[in-house]
Parts: C-alpha cells; sequence; structure tokens
RNA sequence: GCUCGAGUGGCGGAAUGGUAGACGCAAGGGACUUAAAAUCCCUCGCCCUCAAAAGCGUACCGGUUCGAGUCCGGUCUCGAGCACCA
C-alpha cells in the first residue's frame, strides 16, 4: 500500500473536526495548562504564504507533545482584521470593507485548515467583531479615566496619501511604513496614550523573559532609557533660566555655547531685537521641515545665535545660546549645553559657526571631537579624573549649588493612538457643545462603526466618520446632545490583547473570566515574526501593565517565552516577491506533496529562528522520509517483522531518540529532531525485527511533525482512536549508557586512532590498550612522553617532546 | 555611525572546549526489473594515490589551552534593527 496523502490528509482533517479532538475545556484545571500562541494573521487578499505554517508548525509541534505529556493545551487562531487594504478596497470599490474582510478570512481558514494544526476552533475571534472590540474599547475608556489617554493638537506625521496621521513608529526614514508615501509634519488634534508613564516598568520587566537576546536589545533600545544630569543655566541679564540635559556632566567645564531646540519655548521670550527676524526665520522654516527633510540634511548642521547668553553654572562663564534643529524639543529637557571638544554634532556645529572649543579630556581633538574615556583637563577640581569619578564629582558639586540633579531620560515617546480611517475601532468618545470630551457610558458599548455611503476621508484630513449619518454621528444622552469622536484606533490595538480574549472568546459580561484569566495567563510560548520585535510586543506589554494595575490580570508580562520564526526565502535565496517569480503557494505543495511534507520540510530545512531558502528537492527529500517511515507499518517484508518480542536491536537506538526528541522539542530544535527520527528509521531498516511498542513510540514523536501520516500509522499499528492524546513515551536511561566507549586517541592534540575501552577504564588500562595501537605507536616512537591527558570518556591526548 | 546576530563540503545544515561535516539534498556506483520509474544497499571535504598512509581544511590575522568551528583580542564580509536621543 502506497502512502496517498490526498486521501490520508482529508480523513483525518474530517476526523479531527468531527471529533473536536483539539477542543480545549478551559475550566479543566486538574492538568498543567499550555498556552501556545501564533500572532495572529492579517487576512489579505493574497491568501497564505509558506511563511505562515512554519511559526504554526513549530507551536503545534508543540502542542501536539504537550498534550501527550498530560497539559491541556490552549492552541487558539483567529484574525487581526482591521487593516489598511480592506479600507482601500472599500474606497476603490465604494463598499463596506467588512465583506473583504470575511471572505479573506473564509479563505485563510480554509487554508490553513489543510495544515494539521490542531487549533482549537471554537476559540476563533476576529478583532473586527463587535463582541471583540466592544472590550477593545472598553480598555481605552478605563485608560481614559485613569488619566492615560488625552487629546492634544501635535504636530503629527501626516500621510497625505493616505489621508492619515501615523505614529513615528509607522515613518521611517520619512516616509509610510505602509506604502512608502511620503510623510509630512502638521498640527492636528490626536488621541494620545501615556505609554511613557509605563517607560521605567517596560524597560525593567524585560529582565527575566525567555526572549531572543536580539528583540529584548530592540525593546530596550526602542525605550532608550539614559541616566544622565539635569542642569539649570540662568540667563544673563533676565531673571529666567533653561534645563538641559546631559550624560556628559564631566565635561561641563567645556561648554562653550547651549543650544535651543527650535520649538523651545523660550526661544520667543530671549530673542534679542538685532536677532528677532533670523530666528523667526529659522523657526518657522524648522517647523515646516518633514522628518525627511531633517534627516536628509543629517550632516548639515544649522543654526541661529539668539542674542543672549546664559551662565556656566560651574565656573559662572557666559556663554552664547543658539537655536539649532539638531536639537530634538521632544527628547530631555529641548535644550542642550554644547561641547564641541568631546561631542561629534557640537564640533561640527562649533565649527561651522567659528565658536570657541575648550578640551577638556586628554587626546587628540584637531579634526574631531573625542569621545572616549581619558584623564580631564582644564576642568580645576575634576583634572586629571577619568569619566566616571569627573561626573561623580561634578555632579556633586552642581547639586551643591542647586543647580543640577540626576533625572532619567527615555526616547519612547506617547502612542498616537488615533487614525483618520474608517475601518478600525471607533473611538469610544464624544464632546459636548463647547468642545469638552465624554466617555461614552460603558453600558453603550460595543460603538458599531456605522455604514457609509463612502468610506473617502474628506480633503482636510478629517477622517471617513465624520461623514456618519447624525444618528450615529449626534447622540443624544439624557437630554443633551453631543458629537462621537470620529477618530479610529490603530489596527495595533486589537492585536494588544487578543491573547486575553482567546481564553474566554464568548464571554460578554467581562474581556474573559477572572478566574480563567489567572490560570491561563501569561502565555507559555508565542511565536511570530521578528518585524514585531518592537511596536506590537511593546503595545501589548503596556496595555497588560494597564491591565495588572487595574487588577484585570494577574502576572506582569504577557508572553513569558517568546520565539521568531526566520523567513522563508525563495529558491534563489532571495525573499519571495511577485516580481522576482519566487513565490511558493502553499496550496500548490499541499496538493503535490501534502500539508505533512510542507510541515517537515519547513521544519527540517534549518534552525526554526534562522532564514531559509525553499528548495523543491529538499522538500521531495521530506516526502520521502514520511513514505519511507510509513512504509515500516504499512509494507512487506517490514509489517511481517514487527514483533511484541524485543530483540534488543534497536534498544540504543530508540531510547535515545526518545531522549534527543523530547529535548528537542522542548528547545524547539526541530530540525536537529527529525535528522534523528531519520536515523532511527535508518537503524529500523537495517533491523531484522521490529519491536512494536518502539515503532508505537515513534510514531508519537513523528505524528507531532507529521500529524496526517503519524495517525494513520497509528491507526495501521491498530488503534482505533487518534493519537493525539497517547502518553508521551518514555526512554530508559540504562539503555544508552554505554559501558564501552570509542575512545579517540591523540598525539600533540592531532587525532591518530580510536580505540574501545571500557567506560571506567584508569589511565593506565587506556594507555596500555592505546600502545597496541601501531598508528599511535608511529607517533611516539622515538619521543619522549611528557604529558598524557586522560578525560574517561572523551579523550586521551599523550603530549610528546 | 551605533547596537545585535551570523560566516563550516557542490547545497541546506550537525557538532556540553575533546574523532569536524550527524541528518538531508544533489552526484556517482550496485541490487531488483525485459526496461524505466520507484524501492533497497554502498561511496561522497580538499590534496596525493591503484590503494593506504601522511599532509591541508570551519571567512582572515593573532592569542589562551594538552587540545579551538566552539573561548579571548583584532580585521573583513553578510544580515537585521536604530539613526542628530545630547
Amino acid at each position: 500500500m502506497s502512502y496517498d496523502h490526498g486521501s490520508i490528509e482529508k480523513k483525518w482533517a474530517k476526523y479531527w473536526d468531527e471529533h473536536e479532538t483539539f477542543k480545549c475545556d478551559v475550566h479543566d484545571f486538574s492538568k498543567p495548562k499550555y498556552y501556545a500562541l501564533d500572532m495572529f494573521p492579517y487576512p489579505s487578499g493574497q491568501g497564505l504564504h509558506v511563511g505562515h505554517p512554519e511559526g504554526y508548525t513549530a507551536t503545534d509541534i508543540l502542542c501536539r507533545m504537550k498534550r501527550m505529556q498530560g497539559f491541556n493545551v490552549l492552541h487558539p487562531m483567529g484574525w487581526d482584521a482591521f487593516g489598511l487594504p480592506a479600507e482601500q478596497f472599500a474606497i476603490k470599490n465604494n463598499e463596506h470593507p467588512e465583506g473583504f474582510t470575511r471572505k479573506n478570512i473564509a479563505h485563510f481558514k480554509e487554508q490553513i485548515k489543510t495544515l494539521g494544526l490542531s487549533y482549537d476552533w471554537s476559540k476563533e475571534i476576529a478583532t473586527i467583531d463587535p463582541s471583540f472590540y466592544k472590550w477593545t474599547q472598553w480598555i481605552f475608556l478605563q485608560m481614559y479615566k485613569h488619566d492615560l489617554a488625552y487629546v492634544d493638537d501635535i504636530p503629527v506625521n501626516y500621510c497625505p496619501e493616505l489621508g492619515t496621521v501615523l505614529a513615528n513608529e509607522e515613518v521611517i526614514d520619512g516616509k509610510s511604513e505602509r506604502g512608502g508615501f511620503p510623510v509630512i509634519r502638521m498640527p492636528m488634534r490626536q488621541w494620545i496614550l501615556k505609554i511613557t508613564a509605563y517607560a521605567d516598568r517596560l524597560e525593567k520587566d524585560l529582565e527575566g523573559l525567555d526572549w531572543p537576546k536580539s528583540t529584548l536589545e530592540m525593546q530596550r533600545n526602542w525605550i532608550g532609557r539614559s541616566t544622565g544630569v539635569q542642569i539649570r543655566f540662568n540667563i544673563e541679564g533676565k531673571d529666567t533660566h533653561f534645563d538641559v540635559f546631559t550624560t556628559r556632566v564631566d565635561t561641563l567645564f567645556g561648554c562653550t555655547y547651549c543650544c535651543l531646540a527650535p520649538e523651545h519655548p523660550l526661544v520667543k521670550e530671549l530673542v534679542s531685537a538685532e536677532q528677532k527676524e533670523a530666528v523667526e526665520k529659522y523657526v518657522s522654516d524648522a517647523a515646516k521641515k518633514s522628518d525627511l527633510m531633517r534627516t536628509s540634511l543629517e550632516k548639515e548642521k544649522t543654526g541661529v545665535y539668539l542674542g543672549a547668553t546664559a551662565i556656566n553654572p560651574i565656573n559662572g562663564k557666559s556663554i552664547p545660546i543658539y537655536v539649532a534643529d539638531y536639537v530634538l524639543g521632544s527628547y530631555g529637557t529641548g535644550a542642550v549645553m554644547a561641547v564641541p571638544a568631546h561631542d561629534t554634532r557640537d564640533y561640527a556645529f562649533a565649527k561651522k559657526h567659528d565658536l570657541p572649543i575648550i578640551q577638556v579630556l586628554e587626546g587628540d581633538i584637531s579634526n574631531e571631537a573625542m569621545v572616549d574615556d581619558a584623564p580631564h583637563m582644564n576642568s580645576e577640581f575634576a583634572n586629571g579624573m577619568n569619566i566616571a569619578e569627573a561626573k561623580a564629582a561634578i555632579t556633586k558639586k552642581l547639586v551643591e549649588l542647586g543647580a543640577g540633579k540626576e533625572v532619567v531620560n527615555y526616547k519612547l515617546r506617547d502612542w498616537i493612538f488615533s487614525r483618520q480611517r474608517y475601518w478600525g475601532e471607533p473611538i469610544p468618545m464624544m464632546q459636548d457643545k463647547d468642545g469638552k470630551e465624554y466617555p461614552i457610558p460603558e453600558d453603550q458599548l460595543p460603538l458599531v462603526l456605522p455604514e457609509l455611503d463612502d468610506y473617502q476621508p474628506t480633503r482636510d484630513g478629517k477622517p471617513p466618520l465624520s461623514k456618519a449619518p447624525d444618528a450615529w454621528l449626534k447622540p443624544t444622552i439624557d437630554g443633551k446632545e453631543y458629537l462621537r469622536e470620529t477618530n479610529t484606533m490603530p489596527q495595533w490595538a486589537g492585536s494588544s490583547w487578543y491573547y486575553i480574549r482567546y481564553i474566554d472568546p464568548q464571554n460578554d459580561k467581562a474581556m474573559a473570566d477572572p478566574e480563567l484569566i489567572e490560570h491561563w495567563l501569561p502565555v507559555d510560548i508565542y511565536v511570530g515574526g521578528q518585524e514585531h520585535a518592537v511596536l506590537h510586543l511593546l503595545y501589548a506589554r503596556f496595555w497588560h501593565k494597564f491591565l495588572y494595575d487595574i487588577g484585570i490580570v494577574k502576572c506582569k508580562e504577557p508572553f513569558q517565552k517568546l520565539y521568531h520564526q526566520g523567513m522563508i526565502l525563495g529558491a534563489n535565496g532571495e525573499k519571495m516577491s511577485k516580481s522576482r517569480g519566487n513565490v511558493v503557494n502553499p496550496d500548490d505543495i499541499v496538493n503535490s506533496n501534502g500539508a505533512d511534507s510542507l510541515r517537515l520540510f519547513e521544519m527540517f530545512a534549518g534552525p526554526l529562528n534562522e532564514m531559509k531558502p525553499w528548495s523543491t528537492e529538499s522538500l521531495n527529500g521530506a516526502t520521502r522520509f514520511i513514505e519511507r517511515a510509513f512504509r515500516l507499518v504499512s509494507e512487506e517484508p517490514y509489517t511481517k517483522m514487527i514483533s511484541d518480542e524485543n530483540s534488543h536491536e534497536l534498544d540504543y537506538s530508540y531510547n535515545f531518540l526518545v531522549k534527543k526528541v523530547s529535548t528537542d522539542f522542548e528547545n524547539l530544535d526541530f530540525n536537529t529532531a527529525i535528522s534523528q527520527m531519520m536515523v532511527f528509521v535508518n537503524d529500523c531498516y537495517k533491523a531484522k525485527s521490529l519491536y512494536k511498542s518502539y515503532l508505537e513510540g515513534f510514531v508519537k514523536l513523528f505524528s507531532c511533525v507529521c500529524p496526517f501520516a503519524g495517525e494513520e500509522m497509528w491507526s495501521l499499528l491498530g488503534h482505533k482512536d487518534s493519537i493525539a492524546y497517547e502518553k508521551w513515551p518514555t526512554y530508559d536511561e540504562k539503555a544508552i549508557t554505554l559501558t564501552t566507549v570509542k575512545l579517540a586517541v591523540s598525539v600533540n592534540g592531532k587525532m591518530r586512532d580510536v580505540i574501545e575501552v571500557s567506560k571506567e577504564a584508569t589511565q593506565d588500562e587506556v594507555m596500555a590498550k592505546a600502545n597496541e595501537s601501531a598508528k599511535v605507536q608511529s607517533f611516539l616512537a622515538g619521543h619522549e612522553i611528557k604529558k598524557i591527558i586522560y578525560v574517561p570518556g572523551r579523550i586521551l591526548n599523550i603530549v610528546v617532546a
């Protein structure tokens, strides 16, 4: 009987569906819980690509193992379904985006269902369901009530092409992350979430997470914590001052001027009559500059003298004040002390504007700023000190003078949370006639998106919802008329808490039952692409911490263990794309080779977290292995060799297999686990008899990677029920502990021969045996033995003169 | 520029500081077959060989060690992220 993947896969997919094999009873606390989460997909019109099954298969393998190990496994799937493509489709076709989105979801689901993934579909959610986004809105209201949501008129990144505002995080090199359209700065009323209030905890709690190092690093860099000193500079001849922030307070004696950001409130106040015109022009030009222009002029350090001077508090020296757009209004205090000798930016600015440079650390500053550690000079009491000592001494002095204090600054900015779009969760707020903000009453949630005649934003950037019918737009509550908020939430909103909803998706009284939340969180393993290493994960952690503060969740972090699957590249090693013509469609592979082959190939191709090129030859190799394993239980002579008696010839191979696969799966080292399965199957082919219990154990391990073939093999071995909840195989440590070992013998570190000795052999015994080896002898002859290194079971190294 | 990660056969990749190249792909050979495919078995880093032995080999240079793909210092290349953050 040959292996027919088509009929076998259909048969078992149907079986699992009908038997609800993977339905998780979340109320069953009798078993330990295991919550495995995939980053839910955006259901695009293109359908699934071969990258999706990679991460999904990884978590699926873990889930299948955990079920057999007696865990109660929650393994859900859902849809991150708000998003721009559906909105653009709606605008183009003047059709509601929901229909388009639902169609895509149906297609995705159908595709995913062919892959043998053990999802509990009764937990399925979609962020666009009002029953889901009711709670997205509810969380927003709680944030508003805790002063974490506010409106402000701020210069934002407005993208005329998309007709919307983008978060800083969505702007890359002055262009929109999605579409790559130009972005300009312009003031607009926006809802903002105060994520900066959580900056310290978002940073600190990274410690202790089982996450990839690089992702932790990216989060840290994004939060950008830095400790330094805030120094007060008094203005000469005026009863006012400004503060600067510096991480290099040790260089304070080398400060030869100060710079304010163009946005700094003191600029207008301090500017002299002579400089007024030049400064005003500079400031208004800077305001118009988009981020793109600011960065494209990177090397050019422009600025204008303000016509005012400040006093350096450490030595009383008078220094000029400039306004310059290399100083950011949004970081620190929006003002810096400039030390040209030891800061590259200040150096460039000082050279250009002919400002004095005072060296305060020893070293060469003739061509560029000297930023390394060195003894200080020209720094009075700090002379001779290194950076750390000088920092401490100067900070102490500033504190005594009342002119400085240690502070912590973060790069992280507040989260611009509103979008001028239709296809997002309506922000559950409204204004009265005086423009005062009111949250909508919680009992009116969800605030459902109204149908519109057209989904285009207005020309001046007003959201599509401003065209909603009055019945929606102008509600009357308790006799008072309001105007609804017409901004919607960004796509990040739903994904910031969806993992909580999976636990209890039908609940209409709460996000989820509190008892269930406490039991099931945190998520045990979260797998998804590294493209979400910063934004999604940071936002979700922020919301989680807020929910922790208001008592909804009981753990401080949502995702204990995180893993990123690497990209599947085209066969030519380049990223898959239509234009390169190297796209592989998973449907085609499921048809030609079967889902098991696709799963096996993707797991075997290399380490999960690394990029791997597609290879049709390797895919065929995967299929060949499945058939080879299948043959053992389906074809003569192998089936005739299966016995209830153990001939012991596979004892080592089998027990080692179980041990290796168990630990490798746990570590997500699927490629090496699979190679060990191949070794076992090769050993089976060489064996004279096949112990049935070993074959069964193998099939259990194998079924995690190739569930369809695994189920079929299990039934061929005479079992009626699904393999999914069979007991995970155990191994006998004694069977893999050998009494004799093949010991490598080297002379002067070079391997010369291998001898077989008892594991506990003494050095003398081993040396005697080694001396019998002609090969070893030929390297020892005529040399004096100087030293012998013997590591039992590992190596014998003879050092000769 | 800064921060992380990675460089191993023809290819994808294995290797707690201890026999480099497991496993797979590709290639070659054999068995089976009228034949082919499929299957099963064998070979497969380079160099030199009929063969064996020796020699050379984990991007490059150096170091530590009895012993380095693995640890340390430096260089180069590639990938990812950040980017005037004071």
